[in-house]
DNA sequence: ATGAAAGCGCTAACAG
DNA sequence: CTGTTAGCGCTTTCAT
């Protein structure tokens, strides 16, 4: 046998038929023990490893894959432990379903192709689009045109799309009602950024009409739901601890500074609270740091960062929850998860 | 047209053969200009998205997708910047070529069945294995027999393998000599774990002979070829900032406390470091900690951690090149990767 | 430059 | 319970 073994091979060594053979791998129908044992016995003899997935595939017309694309370059997203936990959640929940997950970076760089050929070609019965920007519309269409059921997490809601979201604006707008509590009256507020544009520093007037990322639209917009108007919206390139580490330096090294920070992320909150200790400052005695996500951050320690958790995980499994059910026809449903506040160490009363 | 149009379809559209209206999106062969604009055309009439990929893979007997399988549960892995990078510099490199990554996780508890059905009947044209531990042996027995060619990422070497792993023993004992040459002469090591049974703790002798893991043994060697006699041991469960906070906290509290710690990941160096600022140690003059992969470490700031750097990325194109490799029927050929000792700022003379 | 024909390896009706 | 038949949708010789 020069080529890899058949399954007309096995079961013509088997003295079967071929759908005989079939049944004997699939299990997808009535066989006799003994006719299934022989045919797995003259399998193993003939270094038959089961039926080629290719050609199985094609039959059902089904790949058995889930393409995931992911918003940022994969170093950038995977570098957030938030995005982690939502794919492990979307591969927990897939996996002992019987699906693999396929991985597709999105967008690197502004002026690189910004739909990736796996979008146009790769075999998927469905797709999961995490962080579903203004960007990503194109990617949706291509999938769109390709028939592809896709699923969006944090993505913008339209009709007849599955979205699914977490209660982020109400969890900002809670966060910030804590700390206007406490008396904070000068509260500063870091952002994800605003567009794919790399652009970092203090938001005027006429960058905050340049918000095209709805997460960020919707966490900014908590914190003036929460009745507060914040003295300093300090807009990042990205969710990264440096990133919160250089908004904390330039927000908190001046005499004016602000009392308290509330950040759209937990790595960014974490970065403030680095910036704040470099300059000497103690919190929360001398500022207030909240964060959003409710990541578990052990290099933070003492300090428990207060913030706000969402449930990641659970918002990875809703996503493949939803992608399996478009799968098998139904119509698209959207899904917005519940977040809950968590005061840690890293907010207090004003400074006197 | 009930069902989605066919080649077939936009073959008769626009009045050509299959055959012909293949070539006009493959563009394998030649056909007059004309012609192939009238069948695009047509397939945009007809709103024909390109070839189906299930039946351009079963005809052409390749999937076009590599299996990664991921030495441990994902939340794991990628909770670890070390990972991602190399996945990163896998996937930079396979995407170009026009391969499709499929994320197969390892597994994730001892008692979990340990081959994930995806290594078992996943389309793929060739694997590539993170972290290839003595568990993993399994995994890649099950794609031998499935004939999928496999590259191990850091694996166990054998003839006929293809192998692609850094200089760590070396690169460890080049940090333990320069500690050595400081001065130190109580030095202890923190390890990655010697097994996947979640064991943890100072090690004795028997628990030595339980070291399962090659990266952990080759790392753990080199300490002993600088010549040094370390004064404990500790293993941990994995290599998270957690994991490294426990093992500093076990050996810093006490008197006879080791003047450097050497260990084999940054983020375990970072625990450690934390550990010590909660001990009111001050690192380096009460305490020399170094680490393993020079990783970036915004949140350890202001100190920088001496580390010994491995090209992370340059590992996963490594493993990306060599899985095309074999692909195209080459030999397996292994490879190590250098290593550079990076001095930072956790790393001085003993105390006196 | 185009077309006809032959499968890739398998599964799912259906008939026996 | 088993065998026969008919494709899944495409690419690729090989003719023309």
């Amino acid at each position: 046998m020069a080529q890899r073994p058949t399954l007309a091979d096995v079961a013509a060594a088997a003295g079967v038929s071929v759908s005989t053979a079939s049944l004997a791998f699939s299990g997808a129908g009535p066989i006799a023990p003994t006719t299934r044992e022989r045919v797995l016995e003259h399998a193993g003899a003939l270094g038959y490893s089961g039926p080629n997935p290719l050609a199985r595939q094609l039959r059902r017309g089904r790949s058995g894959i889930v393409g995931v694309v992911v918003g940022d370059a994969l170093r950038r997203s995977f570098r957030d432990p938030a995005s982690v936990q939502v794919l492990d959640g979307i591969t927990s929940t897939l996996g002992p379903l019987g699906f693999g997950v396929l991985l597709i970076p999105g967008r690197d760089h502004p002026d690189e192709p910004p739909v990736d050929p796996l979008v146009e070609s790769a075999a998927m019965d469905v797709a999961i689009m995490l962080w579903g920007g203004a960007l990503d519309e194109r990617v949706l269409a291509a999938l769109q045109r390709r028939g592809v059921p896709t699923v969006l997490v944090e993505g913008r809601h339209s009709p007849g799309r599955s979205v699914v979201g977490i209660a982020d604006r109400h969890g900002i707008a809670e966060v910030t009602a804590m700390l206007l509590g406490l008396g904070h009256t000068r509260i500063a507020t870091v952002t994800l950024p605003f567009s794919g544009d790399g652009v970092t520093g203090l938001v005027g007037a006429e960058r905050l009409a340049a918000l095209h990322r709805d997460v960020t639209r919707r966490r900014l917009a908590g914190v003036y739901d929460a009745g507060a108007d914040p003295v300093a919206i300090f807009e990042t390139a990205g969710s990264l601890v440096e990133n919160g580490a250089e908004a904390g330096r330039a927000l908190l090294d001046r005499p004016d500074r602000p009392t308290a920070v509330v950040c759209q992320s937990d790595l960014l909150a974490g970065g403030v609270v680095i910036a704040a200790r470099e300059l000497g400052l103690r919190v929360p005695e001398d500022v207030s740091v909240a964060g959003f996500d409710g990541l578990d951050l052990p290099w933070l320690s003492p300090d428990v960062l207060t913030s706000v958790r969402q449930p990641l995980a659970e918002k990875g499994r809703a996503a493949a929850r939803e992608a399996v059910r478009l799968l098998e026809g139904e119509e698209p449903e959207s899904l917005e998860l519940p977040v809950e506040l968590v005061v840690g160490t890293t907010t207090g009363p004003p400074p006197a």
